[in-house]
RNA sequence: GCCGCGUUCGUCUAAGGGCUAGGACACCACCCUUUCACGGUGGUGAUACGGGUUCGAAUCCCGUACGCGGUACCA
């Protein structure tokens, strides 16, 4: 077995050495890998898990990262997508080191505006005889397929089986071609897939992958409108960008050798960046949807969507109180793991560990609660003050605006062990700063008496002169006034408990006292004492 | 239909010819806790099937089945 990168790099049959030999790159050859979405809507886990894989090659090897935007069918441009990729990648730490907005030496990066560089490439094709001009109307095509389509052949192609018997420049005579371009029919120029020929590529994680491209349609390269398809922009792009490395879904595998093809037509097949087809991230049912998410509660946008045709409002997992550290985490394991048991990685640890040839060939379910856990790891292992801003949002639409900082990152260290998501901590902590109006006393119901209602009176009094505020100290007092009592100190927990909070929840009593403070805790003493209805 | 890719506990995965196939999520039990959680310990649970190759196969080869992807002037 040889190493993927022996090509451009060493001749040696060392797999176990691909990270160093990568580093050996020369200049020239930098590592240079790209992430081109559609901005069509919303960015889903695989194609945030594609940008992050993309990101943590390259700062492995030193590389860039380039975000394109892959604008070619003004058809389905939807107003906002494109920001929206950028607040996505902002908000995961992906941001790249060039793109629309970052700017860089090899754009423009929407490839809307790159529309005039691909047309020589196309003609460059036709005059070589890999392309032709095909001025076949959209009714046209649709005779074709409904005259051949059988049973079993329920999609017929346009390809070398009938290409000769449509409208274009290898069926019709060399005039007729030239009096309709000059007419200005509306045309499309297609590849010319040859018949019987064997392509055959290496792919970074599936290892060689052969095609016969007879049973491969000719595929329309440069589209009535004068822009590219994506196959002949992503070809075009990734040679003018100078990409080293291409990694997308394995849905595109499909196409692989349409691009290969050009690649040795156009910049020669030496030149082609090295592909890698990721595994897809599959929902219940097949690849992800949205529809998923919908259908079984969970976000697969990385952050809120609206549709602005619709109006609809696709939940993201940064508004369902996801971290960006998880988030990542959890979709760099979703595809790929270093060989240990490690689970839990910082994104720095990712960009140390991670290769593509530990990347999975087969494709992952995507599993909801998992995808919790890992975020219940991150809530844990950060300090509160990483992610209060973010949870001062939702005790906001609580219409609760929080004052003292000090305070508020104080209540979340002490709960955030049991919260999962960002939300959650608003249910676990609200009791900190809301008062009780009512309270759960049915747990006390049967054992209240006068003698308990005697001890909290005394409690309340000796609390208000204790000199230090600590939950060790005022454990003390609470036992000490228990035993004069004649009080087991655990039959009293559950009514302070109650008294402080207003049922069954929450943290050890006395550090909610602790952090609650002398002057409140006292207070909701009193009051409790005061409005409790054990009748 | 055709082409391509894939297949280890329910799910994500480890094990690259050699130990009772390991871990995590979920589930169950127990412990901790006089609240609710968290946590801890333990348990149930997998190499799709059939043939080879080999002293020895989850691992290599072939076939079958199943799953997924593609089959647009969409990406």
């Amino acid at each position: 077995m040889f190493c993927e990168y022996n090509s451009i790099t060493t001749n040696q049959p060392a797999c176990h050495l691909h990270h160093d030999v990568v580093f050996l790159l020369p200049m020239e050859n930098k590592v240079r890998v790209r992430f081109a979405p559609s901005p069509t809507g919303g960015l889903h886990l695989g194609g945030v898990r594609t940008v992050l894989y993309n990101y943590l090659f390259a700062r492995k090897h030193g590389g860039d990262f380039i975000l394109r935007i892959e604008d070619t069918d003004q058809s389905r441009y939807v107003p906002g997508a494109e920001e929206y990729i950028y607040e996505t990648l902002k908000w995961c730490g992906l941001e790249p080191d060039e793109s629309p907005r970052h700017g860089g030496k090899s754009g423009p990066y929407r490839q809307s505006e790159r529309k005039e560089s691909y047309r020589k490439y196309a003609e460059q094709l036709v005059e070589k005889g890999h392309a032709y001009y095909a001025f076949d109307t959209a009714e046209d095509l649709d005779a074709m397929r409904s005259r051949l389509r059988t049973e079993a052949n329920p999609n017929p192609q346009y390809d070398h089986t009938v290409r000769n018997q449509m409208r274009n420049s290898l069926a019709l005579s060399a005039a007729e071609t030239k009096s309709l371009l000059e007419n200005k029919t509306p045309y499309v120029i297609r590849i010319r897939m040859p018949e019987h020929e064997t392509v055959t590529f290496h792919d970074l994680i599936r290892g060689d992958v052969t095609f016969d491209t007879s049973i491969v349609d000719d595929k329309v390269l440069l589209k009535a409108d004068g822009m590219p398809t994506y196959h002949l922009a992503v070809v075009v792009d990734d040679h003018l960008m100078k990409i080293t490395h291409a990694f997308r879904g394995e849905e595109w595998l499909p196409s692989a050798p349409v691009h290969v093809l050009l690649w040795r037509y156009l910049f020669g097949e030496e030149a082609m960046p090295k592909w890698a087809h990721l595994p897809l991230i599959l929902g219940p049912s097949g690849k992800l949807s949205k529809r998923d998410g919908a259908r079984y509660g969970f976000p697969v946008f990385a952050m809120n969507w609206q549709d602005p045709k619709t109006g609809e409002m696709t939940e993201g997992f940064r508004e369902k109180g996801f971290l960006p550290e998880a988030f990542l985490n959890l979709l760099a394991m979703l595809g790929w793991n270093d060989g240990s048991e490690q689970e839990v990685f910082s994104k720095q640890e990712l960009v140390d560990k991670f290769s593509i040839d530990k990347v999975h060939r087969s494709g992952a379910k995507f599993d909801y609660d998992k995808a919790r856990w890992f975020n219940h790891e991150w809530i844990r292992k950060l300090p509160a003050s990483a992610y209060s801003q973010q949870v001062k949002e939702y005790f906001a639409q609580q219409d609760l605006q929080v004052a003292d900082n000090a305070y508020f990152e104080q209540v979340l260290e002490l709960v955030k062990d049991r919260c999962t998501l960002l939300s959650d901590f608003w249910e676990h902590s609200y009791f900190f700063f809301r008062a009780p109006k009512e309270w759960d006393t049915e747990p006390l119901r049967s054992k209240w008496n006068s003698s308990r209602e005697a001890f909290f009176k005394s409690l309340s009094k000796s609390l208000t002169s204790i000199s230090s505020w600590t939950a060790a100290s005022i454990e003390t007092v609470f036992r000490q006034l228990a035993e004069q009592a004649g009080i087991k100190p655990g039959e009293l927990q559950l009514p302070l408990r109650i008294m402080l909070v207003g049922g069954k929840f929450g943290p050890g009593v006395f550090q909610i006292a602790e952090v609650l403070g002398k002057e409140e805790t006292v207070s909701r003493i009193d009051m409790a004492l005061t409005q409790f209805d054990l009748r």
